[in-house]
DNA sequence: TATGGAACCTGTAGTCACTATAGGTGCAAG
DNA sequence: CTTGCACCTATAGTGACTACAGGTTCCATA
């Protein structure tokens, strides 16, 4: 029954006016209808889907994977399994990227221990990066 | 004496030919010697600016920053102490992504865990994914 | 010296997920 | 009826590259 503004719309769903737009161009969101001056209108539907979207977006789902799960929607045993396959992947993402900002972690603290006890005038920051080619991160995995 | 094809300098920085004509044209690298034909043609100097350029983008060091580093290298105590603020705001994002990234991880985990003990058909990655609008994840940090 | 093919050249567009701007139009309250 | 905010489209910018198209140069071999 209720319908809402983009911005109305954006506003429920913590999302920028231009965000919404942007997921309808790509297909992500679908068009909605339209007042007679080309205002679009949304519906209950539209506001459940924006939440999903957001949701998956905040857990750091790239939008490709996002409309694989919006595919998903209909609850039957297949559907978890593939949602849950999804997931796993995403997980060993997120960990990946965890794991290679410890490395930098490590070695940032480490440059930063040396200048704080350094004797000569040379910055080992400075020296460090200009030193020789091989990784200064001790284990970076692949992407 | 010994001079480099960009090929020759990509490879001895594990970089790529396109991405050293990036940085020159963005003016993170200076613009080398020609040959008649128009090859670009690199020196030593060259070779240890790129050196730096890439370990310090190992680092995670954005490209800005890294403008920043360079301007810095004559090695001197203030230098040392301007290189060491850029690496302590640049460790404090990095932490920052970390926290951000945990708080997934665990999110992810929980709701993994949830399909793997699910009993009713709804699959509970979608249906939460569908539920109200605050937020999944417990403290993401801003930015 | 001729030639073939790898490496180089420029310029442009694509990636990801938005964000921002310019220049205009609709709508609803007062 | 006017004001002014919300909305509209289209386009370009972000970061750090990557990829392509269509052409040119270099150098090692025959």
């Amino acid at each position: 029954m209720s319908t809402l503004s983009i911005g109305a719309l954006a506003q429920r769903c913590d999302t920028k006016v231009e965000t919404v737009r942007y997921y309808e161009r790509i297909g992500l969101m679908p068009a909605p209808a339209r007042t007679s001056g080309g205002h679009r209108v949304y519906d209950e539907a539209h506001l459940k889907q924006l939440y999903f979207i957001r949701r998956a977006r905040e857990l750091g789902f790239p939008i490709g994977r996002i409309q694989e799960l919006l595919s998903l929607s209909s609850p039957d045993e297949t559907s978890c399994e593939v949602a849950s396959d999804i997931a796993v992947g995403h997980l060993a993402d997120i960990r990946q990227k965890i794991s290679n900002l410890r490395a930098l972690e490590a070695t940032l603290e480490n440059l930063l221990e040396a200048c704080a006890e350094r004797s000569d005038p040379a910055c080992p920051i400075i020296e460090t990066l200009y030193k020789s080619p091989n990784s200064l991160v001790t284990s970076l995995g692949r992407k």
